[in-house]
DNA sequence: TGTACATCAGTGAACGCGCGTTCACTGATGTAC
DNA sequence: TGTACATCAGTGAACGCGCGTTCACTGATGTAC
């Protein structure tokens, strides 16, 4: 039965964010678009009739899990700069698989999704660098600015996604790549 | 019908290597065991004679594909270390993303596989680590020379997957990553 | 304001498809005598 | 060395299952008069 155009807009709502929390619990491709609507209380019809295919939903969810997440890795960068904010999106994510990082959750399976999907990523990721790059020192040079956080951003991505990849098998290993990046990329900072 | 001890040897290799390929083009989740059965030049049924599952024959040809890419890595960080070892793998893998490091093309899926993939990820992200750790200066402490190896190293396997994920969508700025973590890690080799 | 009706979000059965795995069978291999 | 036979790698049909997507239908919503 036909529902109001409000109702509507908070089941569009409930797909995209029970989305973007399996998405990044389980990956793209380790979800199904039934999965997805059960969590949202809908039915996978509802979801077509709001997204034309899963690789839509998918863009949307990443797009909307990835700017939830920069607000208060933002906030953490303005307030205790490029530690703080390392510290921020290592321990979140190391504390908080399923809540975390969507970008470290499915980076080596993008490839495989609608180009949309990638788009959403590289947004992200280059999102993650500004914020990044507003904490470092201004008397460098803008394009070592700009090197330093990109690479901070995308070894973040990197270091999140390998130390999950590890805690199967290793979890101690995991929490050392953890610690590991959080020495070694503040350094990247500071470095002249 | 059955053949001889010495063919049998030589399919199950031809099934490992058909599967370590595949697996590096298109991840573990994005591969069928009817691809690599079919990419060895046999059936699936004798892919089941072979391994006992999927997931046995995709942690030996992650262990064979890490252990392969190994080999060049460590002969360019004997001869021009640190600098060309980076070289080597970020090029090596910019340029041929079919033939490239396994670790990239699998990471954030390996969570959702047998703890014998995550093992087999494990190992080859520590031996990557000690190869990185065998170029950097020998008067470090050896505390900061491991922690700067790990870092390095899953800084480079994450480096890939996010120029991977964005390439699809933005090749220039695929690029611009794999430029920035190639200035950017090697300062990290050299700081005192 | 009240009535008639077109709209369309959501339901749930059904679609074809490819997945990983099983299994009865084949027939060359390799062993026992 | 030659013969008889057990072994077992490999074949290919079949299994159940879950996938993403489609579609006829429902019925409350929201509009037109």
């Amino acid at each position: 039965m036909k529902v109001s155009r409000e109702k509507a807009a908070e089941n569009r709502e409930a797909l995209v964010t029970a989305a973007s929390r399996l998405f990044r619990e389980q990956g793209i491709d380790g979800v199904g678009v039934a999965d997805i609507s059960k969590a949202a209380g809908l039915t996978h019809g509802a979801l077509y009739a709001q997204f034309e295919s899963k690789q839509a939903l998918a863009a949307e969810a990443l797009s909307q899990g990835l700017r939830r997440a920069e607000v208060p890795m933002k906030k953490a960068a303005d307030r205790g700069g490029l530690g703080a904010c390392l510290d921020f999106y290592l321990m979140s994510n190391r504390d908080n698989l399923a809540g975390g990082c969507a970008m470290a959750a499915s980076a080596s399976e993008i490839a495989r999704q609608d180009v949309s999907v990638s788009t959403e990523f590289a947004g992200g990721l280059e999102r993650m660098a500004a914020i990044i790059e507003a904490t470092l020192d201004r008397a460098l040079p803008p394009k070592s600015r700009r090197q330093r956080a990109i690479s901070i951003a995308a070894s973040l991505v990197g270091t999140v996604a390998a130390a999950r990849a590890v805690a199967k098998s290793d979890p101690k290993f995991a929490n050392e790549i953890i610690a590991a990046a959080r020495h070694v990329l503040a350094r990247v900072g500071d470095e002249r």
